[in-house]
DNA sequence: CCGCAAACAGAATGATAATTCTGCTAACGT
DNA sequence: ACGTTAGCAGAATTATCATTCTGTTTGCGG
């Protein structure tokens, strides 16, 4: 076959991706081998080295979905004409807190350490997500709280340092306390 | 030689192991091996293996001796004639943060995810910390803020747990800063 | 419809690295 | 001091995997 038109192609890289991270959240990312993942995907190793140069490659992938998946939630609360409070907001993080995705995630920050591509992703990934919050604390200052734009944008910055640290903690205390599913094997 | 005096068979341990946390740190629990071990210790893996059992036990012993090395400082605080104010003891937590042992702490976190014997390490490390920083900041609120002590120690415990997780927090951070030095191969 | 190259399966390859094995050496109890 | 035997070095063994290779199949442009 010709090469696959792109929807198609990129229909695969989720697909493979997808499989990844049930393997990566059920087995970790180091002793998850390609034969698990095409295992899981129901595709061949030479299948899945079409579509990613290596397993690094698939890892970074893999790292991006998990972490871009929280970004999308926040930003709409920002918009919101009645913005959550920063206790509310972090409830509404924290509710959305998936324990497979959890794990995946704080494997990523371990990989982070010593893997500079990883860490990339990590690190803007972060900054993304704290940006977003303190966007959001920032319109409740200002819509709910009636402080002064330039005011409230300086007051927020400890508050989202406060709400991310919260969240990310959380994501831990997650991981730490959803056991790994069993291994199907 | 007969079996070494006990004295010195915790010493080699030691060795070994300080050897391993410094592998670690570099390189990540994975991606080092047990050569690297052997050249960082100057031992052999012969010697290695006769000391612990296999690569799992090492990194066991690695990861308790990073994760207890937090513990002895703050039990002091709360012992103190004027125990720190939680801003303070979270500053003092924070300035006693070495990246190296950050990167390792963060990377057994991620291999809490899918090892049992390291998630209990790290979840009774984190337990116990938590509770010396609640210990903490009753005797802060008891002493310096003349709480009454029942009412104190339950208002310390979501103090506590902000503290906890603006500390994690920080040792993501600090881990995702410092680059992992370079390995001298 | 057709043909071609890309997508795919699955085996082969090669590297890496954990663990074990074979002696040799030296630290302790006496 | 000395013999014993655990500690140790370093090679050998083996298992595990990432990656590549060899055909085969099939989706898409013409």
């Amino acid at each position: 076959m010709p090469r696959l038109t792109d929807a198609r192609k990129e229909l695969r890289r989720t697909q493979i991706a997808e499989a990844a991270v049930r393997c990566f959240s059920r087995n970790g990312l180091k002793r998850t081998s390609i034969a698990d993942i095409t295992a899981e995907s129901g595709l061949s190793a030479g299948s899945i080295y079409a579509h990613y140069r290596n397993k690094a490659d698939l890892v970074q992938a893999a790292a991006r979905e998990t972490l871009d998946k929280r970004d999308g939630t926040i930003s709409e609360y920002a918009a919101a004409d009645a913005p959550p409070s920063p206790d509310e907001l972090l409830s509404r993080l924290i509710a959305a807190i998936d324990p497979a995705e959890a794990r995946v995630g704080v494997q990523t920050w371990g990989e982070s350490t010593t893997d500079p591509a990883i860490r990339d992703i990590v690190a803007d990934t972060t900054d993304r997500m704290r940006a977003m919050v303190h966007d959001c604390v920032t319109a409740w200052l200002v819509k709910v709280e009636h402080h002064d734009p330039p005011h409230a944008r300086e007051f927020a910055t400890p508050i989202a340092h406060q709400v991310m640290a919260l969240y990310q903690a959380e994501l831990l205390y997650t991981a730490l306390r959803t056991p790994a599913e069993e291994t199907p094997s």
